[in-house]
Order: C-alpha cells, then sequence, then structure tokens
RNA sequence: GCACGGAUAGCUCAGUGGUAGAGCGGCUGUUUUACACGCAGUUGGUCGGGGGUUCAAAUCCCUCUCCGUGUACCA
C-alpha cells in the first residue's frame, strides 16, 4: 500500500522563490518516480472497486518511441487517470513484442559490422538465438524507459514480453489446440517470397505499390512454321519458365490456334497453346505466358491444366538455369535486361512499352516480393462468424465507426494464414517429426492432423518424450501469431477474472487486420469471448507535408528531444489539442510550443495564488457576480469534459481546459479581483481566494489526466495534497461538480452570470475605445457611464480594473461634452471624456459609419422577417431570435443616433 | 476499378440547417508587482468548383477536381 504520509508528498512549496517559469523536466521525473514507487499504477485484482482495463500494443522491443506511440499512449494513459479519479480499479497493462523479422535483422546487422563480417548461419541457431537474447535484455526496452518518461501510468510490475516464460507456452497451446482442431496444416502452396529475408510473409506483409515498368512484346514462333503468336510479359526472366501459352477460349482471333504449340524463345521447347477464362481477350496481344513457379494465377491455371512446374529462381531471387548460361545465376533485375537482349538479338523482340503496373513489396525489406512454390504452415482463422457479428452487432464498438466497414469487408475476404516464417527468432513451431520419417515428411505435399494421428508428427506445447526419436520443425511462427493472444496470455487467472474483457483498446487503424481482427478471433476462440468492449482508432501523424513520418524521410521528430524542450506534459497536451477523431493529424511543433506555454501559463496562475496567503472564514466571504460566473463555467466545464471523454474527443476535452483556465479564469476572472487581493475588503478578499482555490483544485483534477506532472506538483504544493492526508492527485477522487454553487438557485446564478458577461462585453468596449484613440493600455483614464442597469460600485471598480482605466463612475446625469468618445456597452452608454477633446468631425464620422454599419444588419434582419415564407416555415424560435435581433440592433441605431445629435 | 476519409483565415484545425470560429502567424501598442512562454488591440475567409433541395446550406443531395487511406486486378 502507498504510505501518502511521506512528508515529501505534500510539501507545499515555499512560494518566495519561485522561478518565474515553469521548469519540468525536474518536476516530471520526481513525480514519475514517486508515483512508481508509490505503487500508484498498479492494479489490484482483488479491489472491490469497478475495472476498468488496457492491454498496450506493444512496441517492437527493438523500438524506439516516435510521434505514433505519444499519441496514442497519450490516450491510453488518459483514459486510464480518469477512470482511476471516476473510482475505478486501472489495470493498464505494458510489455514489448518480440517482433521476429526485426530483432533478428538488428542483431544480424551488428554481425555484419563485425571484421570479419559474419551471418546467422556462421553463428548458428543455438547460438544466434543466445545472441538475441543477450542483445534484447541488453538494449531492448528503451522504448518502456520512454514511455515511462512520457509519464504513462502502466503497471510496470506487470510488464510482460510476447517471448517470456508465461507467454510463450501460451503461443504453443494456441498452435497445438488449431493444430487438433484441423484449422492448422502444413501445405505446399504459392507464398508471398521475400528473396532478402529469405522469408515467407503472409499477404498482410505485401504492399501493392505502383510501380513505372516496362510491357515486353514477344514474338512466340508457331511451332509448325505457320506463324506467330505475341505475347506481351513485364518478366521476360522468367521464360525459360513458361510451359504454355494461354488464350481466351471466346476469343475468335486465337481458337483456330488452341492445341497447337509455340517455341519458347529461351530455352527453347515446344509448348502448348491453351484455352483459359483467366486470359482477358482486352489486355495486351490477347495471349498469356504461363509461367506456374513464378506467378499466383499462372500457378492456379498450371493446375488446372496439369502443367509441369519449372523454377527457374532461387531463393534470393537469382536466375537459376544452367541450360540458359547467360541468364544463370543473374539477380533477377540484371537478368530482365539481359533476357531481352537475348531475345532481340534472336529476332523475336516486337515491341517495348512504358507500363505502370502494381507490384508487391514486402512491408519488411521494402523489395519486390517473389512468388513462391513452398512448403508452409497455414491457419483457416477460427471464430471469423463470431468475430465478424461482434462488432456489426455493437458488442464490440469501433470509433470512428468508419473502421467496422473495413473490418467486415476484410473478414468477408478472408484468405488462410501463412503463419510460418523461415526465421530463427521467434516461436519456433511446436512441431516435431519422427526421424526416420522425417525427409519424407518434409517433402509431403500436405500435413495435418490425421499425420499427428498416423503418430508421424507430434505436435504439442512440451517436447516429446522420447525427443531423440524426433526432429522439431525448423520454422519460427508469425510474430502476429503471438501478439494475437495479447489481452489475454498476459493475465494471470486472477487477473483475466477482474479484468477480462478490457475496456478500451487504442490503437491505429494500419494494424485492423494484422493485429486487431485477429486478437477479436483469438479472443473468441481461447478466452471465451471478446478481447475489448471498445476500439479507439488513433489518427496517423503525419509531417507538415501530409507525408507519413518515417526515418527514412527522417521527417518524424524525436519525442525524447521535445519532451526535453517543451515537457512531457506539454507535449501530451499539444498533440491532444490537434489530434482530431476522424482524419489524420499534421504535426507542427508550434502546436507543441503551445503546451508548453499552456503548462507555465498554469503555473504562474497557480504562484500568483500562492502569493496571496490562505484564505480565512473570518469574516465570512462575501461572493459578488464575477465569482459566481466563473465558479459557473467550471461546473460546465466538468460536464463539458466528461461528455468529450464519453465520446473520445480529446481535442474538444483538450480545447475546453484549454479555453476555459487560459480565457475564462486568467484573463476576465483573475483580471477582474486581482484588486480584491491587494485592497478589497476581508469578505471579498477571502470570497475571491476560496473562489480561487475551488477553481484551481477542481480544474487540476480535470486536467490530471492529460498533464499528469505539473498538476501533481501544484496540487501538492497549493496544499491541496496536504489537505487529503497527503494523498497525491493522481489517486485522488474527481472533486464532485454539484458541490459548486450548491448554496445558490439557478435564478441568482444565472442573474449573477449575466451581469459579469455583461461587465467583461462593457470591459471590452472600453478597451476598444481606448485603443481607437491611440492610447495606450495602461494609460489611467477616467470613464462615466450612463447606466441602464443598477450598477453598483463593486462593479464600476472591476470595470476600472479591467479596462486599465483610473476610475469607471455611473452618473445618470452625466453631459457629455460635444466630441466626447463614446460607446455603447450592455452596461449603457460609456464616456471616455478626454482633456483634449477629439475632433467633433472626426467623432462624427466614426459615429457615422458605425450607423451605417447597423444599419446594414438591419435591412438584412428586415428583409428576412419581411420573407413571408421564413416567418411561416421556420421555427417559432427562430424567427423570435430573429426579432429579438432586429430590436437590438434598432435600439442601438436609436442611442448612436442619440448621441451623434448630441454632437451637433 | 471499388470502398472510405479529407478540402473552412498565410499555417494547424474546430464548426451536423439559423449572425463563419480558435490557436498560431502578420501588424500596432505595452516591460502594469502571476506569467513577454505574457497583456491589450488589430488584420485576415466567393467555407475546393458547379448544380440541386430548403424560407434558410460550410452543414443535406448530385456531380466534377485535387489530396490521403484501404482493397481488388493487372500479362
Amino acid at each position: 500500500m502507498i504510505d501518502y504520509r511521506a512528508r515529501e508528498w505534500y510539501n507545499p512549496r515555499d512560494m518566495t522563490d519561485l522561478p518565474k517559469a515553469y521548469e519540468p523536466a525536474e518536476v516530471e521525473e520526481k513525480w514519475q518516480t514517486r508515483w512508481m514507487s508509490g505503487g500508484c499504477f498498479h492494479a489490484d485484482p482483488h479491489s472491490p472497486k469497478p475495472a476498468y482495463s488496457i492491454v498496450i500494443p506493444p512496441p517492437n522491443v527493438t523500438g524506439v518511441l516516435h510521434m505514433g506511440h505519444v499519441l496514442n499512449n497519450t490516450i491510453q494513459d488518459i483514459l486510464a487517470r480518469r477512470a482511476r479519479q471516476e473510482g475505478k480499479e486501472v489495470l493498464w497493462l505494458p510489455g514489448t513484442d518480440h517482433a521476429g523479422i526485426a530483432t533478428q535483422a538488428r542483431v544480424e546487422k551488428e554481425l555484419a559490422k563485425e571484421n570479419p563480417p559474419r551471418t546467422r548461419y556462421d553463428v548458428g541457431r543455438e547460438d544466434f538465438v543466445k545472441m538475441v537474447w543477450e542483445w534484447k535484455q541488453k538494449h531492448g526496452g528503451i522504448i518502456i524507459k520512454q514511455l515511462k518518461k512520457l509519464g504513462c501510468s502502466c503497471d510496470w510490475e506487470r510488464e510482460r514480453f510476447t517471448m517470456d516464460d508465461v507467454f510463450a507456452p501460451e503461443v504453443a497451446r494456441a498452435f497445438t489446440e488449431l493444430f487438433k482442431q484441423g484449422l492448422i496444416y502444413r501445405g505446399r502452396r504459392m507464398v508471398n517470397w521475400d528473396p532478402v529475408l529469405l522469408t515467407a510473409l503472409s499477404d498482410e506483409e505485401v504492399i501493392m505499390t505502383p510501380t513505372h515498368s516496362k510491357l515486353y512484346t514477344i514474338r512466340y514462333k508457331l511451332a509448325d512454321g505457320s506463324g506467330q503468336l505475341l505475347v506481351s510479359t513485364t518478366r521476360p526472366e522468367t521464360i525459360m519458365a513458361d510451359v504454355a501459352v494461354a488464350v481466351n477460349p471466346k476469343d475468335p482471333r486465337f481458337s483456330h490456334l488452341i492445341g497447337k504449340t509455340v517455341i519458347r524463345p529461351l530455352v527453347e521447347r515446344e509448348i502448348p497453346i491453351i484455352a483459359d477464362e483467366h486470359v482477358e481477350i482486352d489486355f495486351g496481344t490477347g495471349a498469356l505466358k504461363i509461367t506456374p513457379a513464378h506467378d499466383r494465377t499462372d500457378f492456379e491455371v498450371g493446375m488446372k491444366n496439369n502443367l509441369e512446374i519449372i523454377d527457374v529462381l532461387t531463393p534470393d531471387a537469382h536466375i537459376n538455369c544452367p541450360e540458359c548460361p547467360e541468364l544463370h545465376g543473374l539477380d533477377r533485375e540484371v537478368a530482365r535486361e539481359k533476357s531481352i537482349e537475348l531475345i532481340k538479338a534472336k529476332g523475336l523482340l516486337e515491341k517495348v512499352e512504358e507500363y505502370d503496373n502494381n507490384v508487391g513489396v514486402s512491408q519488411r525489406s521494402d523489395v519486390p516480393i517473389e512468388p513462391r512454390l513452398s512448403m508452409q504452415w497455414f491457419l483457416k482463422y477460427p471464430c471469423v462468424q463470431e468475430a465478424a457479428d461482434a462488432v456489426a452487432n455493437g458488442d464490440i464498438t469501433f470509433r470512428p465507426a468508419r473502421w467496422a466497414k473495413t473490418y467486415a469487408h476484410w473478414l468477408e475476404g478472408i484468405q488462410d494464414w501463412c503463419i510460418s516464417r523461415q526465421l530463427w527468432w521467434g516461436h519456433r513451431i511446436p512441431v516435431w517429426y519422427r526421424k526416420d520419417k522425417a525427409q519424407q515428411l518434409q517433402e509431403a505435399t500436405k500435413l495435418d492432423n490425421e499425420d499427428a494421428a498416423a503418430g508421424d508428427i507430434y505436435v504439442g506445447v512440451e517436447p516429446p518424450a522420447d525427443a531423440e526419436n524426433w526432429v522439431q520443425d525448423e520454422d519460427a511462427l508469425d510474430t502476429w501469431f503471438s501478439s494475437w493472444l495479447w489481452p489475454f496470455a498476459t493475465m494471470d487467472q486472477e487477473c483475466l477474472a477482474k479484468f477480462y474483457p478490457t475496456t478500451d483498446l487504442v490503437t491505429g487503424p494500419d494494424i485492423i487486420f494484422f493485429w486487431v481482427a485477429r486478437m477479436i478471433m483469438a479472443g473468441y476462440r481461447f478466452a471465451g469471448g471478446k478481447p475489448f468492449g471498445n476500439v479507439f482508432f488513433t489518427s496517423i501523424v503525419r509531417d507538415l507535408l501530409g507525408r507519413k513520418m518515417s526515418k527514412s524521410l527522417g521527417n518524424s521528430p524525436d519525442p525524447l528531444d521535445l519532451i526535453a524542450k517543451y515537457g512531457a506534459d506539454g507535449l501530451r497536451f499539444g498533440l491532444m489539442r490537434i489530434a482530431p477523431t476522424g482524419t489524420d493529424v499534421k504535426f507542427d511543433e508550434k502546436q507543441i510550443e503551445e503546451g508548453k506555454n499552456f503548462a507555465n501559463k498554469l503555473y504562474n496562475a497557480a504562484r500568483f495564488r500562492m502569493m496571496q496567503g490562505e484564505a480565512t472564514t473570518e469574516p465570512a466571504p462575501k461572493f459578488t457576480a464575477v465569482h459566481i460566473d466563473i465558479l459557473s463555467k467550471l461546473k460546465k466545464l466538468h460536464a463539458e469534459v466528461a461528455d468529450a471523454l464519453s465520446k473520445y474527443e480529446f481535442n474538444t476535452y483538450t480545447q475546453a481546459l484549454y479555453s476555459f483556465f487560459w480565457n475564462e479564469y486568467c484573463s476576465l476572472f483573475l483580471e477582474a479581483v486581482k484588486n480584491d487581493l491587494r485592497e478589497g475588503e476581508p469578505a471579498v478578499k477571502n470570497a475571491t481566494l476560496f473562489t480561487m482555490d475551488t477553481v484551481l483544485r477542481h480544474y487540476l483534477a480535470l486536467l490530471a489526466p492529460i498533464m499528469p506532472h505539473i498538476t501533481e506538483e501544484l496540487w501538492a504544493s497549493l496544499g491541496f495534497a496536504a489537505r487529503e492526508d497527503g494523498k497525491p492527485l493522481m489517486s485522488t477522487e474527481l472533486p464532485c461538480a454539484d458541490s459548486l454553487l450548491s448554496g445558490l438557485d439557478d435564478t441568482a446564478v444565472s442573474k449573477a452570470c449575466a451581469m459579469a458577461s455583461a461587465l467583461y462585453e462593457t470591459a471590452n468596449r472600453a478597451r476598444n475605445l481606448k485603443a481607437e484613440y491611440d492610447l495606450a493600455t495602461n494609460k489611467k483614464v477616467r470613464f462615466v457611464i450612463k447606466p441602464a442597469l443598477p450598477l453598483d460600485d463593486d462593479l464600476c471598480a472591476r470595470l476600472a480594473l479591467l479596462a486599465g482605466a483610473q476610475s469607471a463612475t455611473a452618473d445618470a446625469a452625466y453631459e457629455a461634452p460635444k466630441g466626447t468618445p463614446t460607446a455603447l456597452t450592455p452596461f449603457g452608454e460609456l464616456f471616455l471624456p478626454l482633456e483634449g477633446l477629439v475632433d467633433v468631425e472626426a467623432e462624427r464620422a466614426r459615429l457615422g459609419k458605425e450607423i451605417e454599419k447597423i444599419t446594414k444588419e438591419i435591412q438584412k434582419s428586415n428583409a428576412k422577417l419581411g420573407n413571408a415564407s421564413f416567418v411561416d416555415r421556420a421555427p417559432a424560435a427562430v424567427v423570435e431570435q430573429e426579432r429579438a435581433r432586429l430590436a437590438d440592433w434598432e435600439a442601438k441605431k436609436a442611442q448612436l443616433e442619440t448621441m451623434l445629435a448630441a454632437l451637433t
């Protein structure tokens, strides 16, 4: 448990030597340490409080914090901290992902830098994996430290890793169960092959990229010498693997050729002309070369027509075709050029055209993938229907809702998932082959649970008992095959009972298929139900040119630099303020600077309060209109915050907080009450001190989820923590909004608010008037008001203060000298008597201009009200509003005309 | 090709049928005892183009253009 009584938790600061500007670095680190050592983030599964839970999208263990993480985790932190304030038991479960390819590549890079350079094959599997673990222990998890610097309130005691001792068996268990259920099988299939990483990839890891290519049209001579067939291709380097040429059976141009043969132009051989529906009559020449080993659809055509499969590429995409020595051993790109030279030399090249097509590129290595026939493990997804239904019927809510459509679409066309990777770092496939049959089994075209039943292969979490008689499958599992278990495999039974399903998931829409959809299926399959109730998809952070932030472009600022410059609170606040709910966010460092400026503003407002001393109850506080007004606005802020957060509108939440504090509290209220503190009567001074304390206490709590450090610091230094027995703000429940203004009836409140807003409006007019006559802001002028409202001395004094005037006097009988600058205000006519009066003509011109402006408005309003359709068909309230507006304009015009008349 | 999102002030963005907004920037003034990371004032918009519905459109509908995202096919 937390010892709130530790002195340092609530020692109010000595306010005499507070620096003028807020310095976040020290404060943030201090509170992060205290929160963690105080166990403030720790979730108790036995708590009687209602549960709130989130699992973090585990960042790659190789990862470093980028702006996307900041956005994502700030949102999660806001949700978690707010839930704590609402009295919930919060589990925010952190951890990292082993990220098979990225991590393995990272260590391979280190090996390559050695002298002499080494590869993982030089090291060997066992030692290599050991090296990766060592690397992970030493360098992995930098990002965890960075998340702590951001202030994330994760339960760090429960930090997990997708390959740790508890998680790993769960992955094997999932595999085993799915295998026994017949959903996992091993098969020889066309897969996406990454020729750099030398592994298969899932369809999701392939990005279709528009590419400028060349379309070569080549002459295939008919074997009987009766002519030729033109065939277009973008990949002439695979011609040696052609086994047929196909035409559409309905194409009259070629129907007479079906059944004949042509001569393959490279490694010459007779190949048949076949008919296949797949060939589009209108595309290219209407004839298509069939290369089953190197093209997905060609493979299907080949199977259908029982054609031979000739593979002329090595795993790393070099030509493997000794019959064609000119190309043998060349890289596929080089061979493409060279093969065309060969064909041209034979006089078989018809033409070369520029051609834009889509090429599948590996998301990981950024090179074109090769369709390749290989033996891989596949999963038929479980619980697809449940997963689709859950989102369709609202059991799981997607925000923004439109992502549900993308999700549904993907599930409809779902294909088996290639889950094996030819990697060493990752969960090794928990399948063993009987040693004596291993060779034969490895070469089988398909393996499934029938083979297991026959005792030829063993599938299980633990290795087989007589391990020496078995060999384990060489491949590792796709990283996402472990990530999809994250929401439950990270929790023990106690935690599951309390916190599963989790409440919210916050993640990017880019991994909706990779992760979100798969987790939902896994939840239903393995955890008895949905893994989460809400999914909030964040926007994607882009640079000012709209480009995705990436390392290679160098357009991604380092969040740690930003934290150093603006503070974690500043970064969080600034980013949240511009993070829209629906669309992408363009990152502008200016916005983060705003966050810092805001923190400074808050700090200074608190510092100002600290300079004023304690409030006392003697004499009883005397609240005036401005006090009631700000408390009423504070009450409204409570509602706005609750509403925005319930809708996950974080920018609205942030904006409401910003505008209340800066505009309402600082610019209006504080400016209006400054004199109370200096020379006001004690009862009013007490009211002001009490009001400031109330506002700050509620406000700090409302702001805490997004700016946890500075609010915690001020909570302590303003003495609020001490009042709560030293409890830190982050463990304190949200102050109750209903307690505000509880002694006052609504009429009194709205009257006071109206008076206050009239005061602020009048003060604006007064300042405008000064500006218009080129008087400096701090010029101590005198104002006179011919009151239209009953004005007391208190209001007049506050007006003078706000307008930067020496005095403001209400005088119903005031006769202004000709040429006195005047303005219309909610308080009545406002005069600014000047020693040297302004030019009467100029003043008349000014008034005339104003009257002209108002006249235009009146005309507009009249036209509207003169329109019978408007009056008849618009809602009565709207018409009434328009009438009131017109009356208002007319009254103003009349007053201005009186003023104008007084000038003559 | 299909689907979805976006286009509002110089910039970043709010604004779901009823007087076009905020912050930043620009300009002017201001070192006033919380804050120059400040204060005060001010400038700035045929709400992407066109058409329609409506008494009334930034907002609803149609269409076009441009930007972004996903997805399918591509010889």
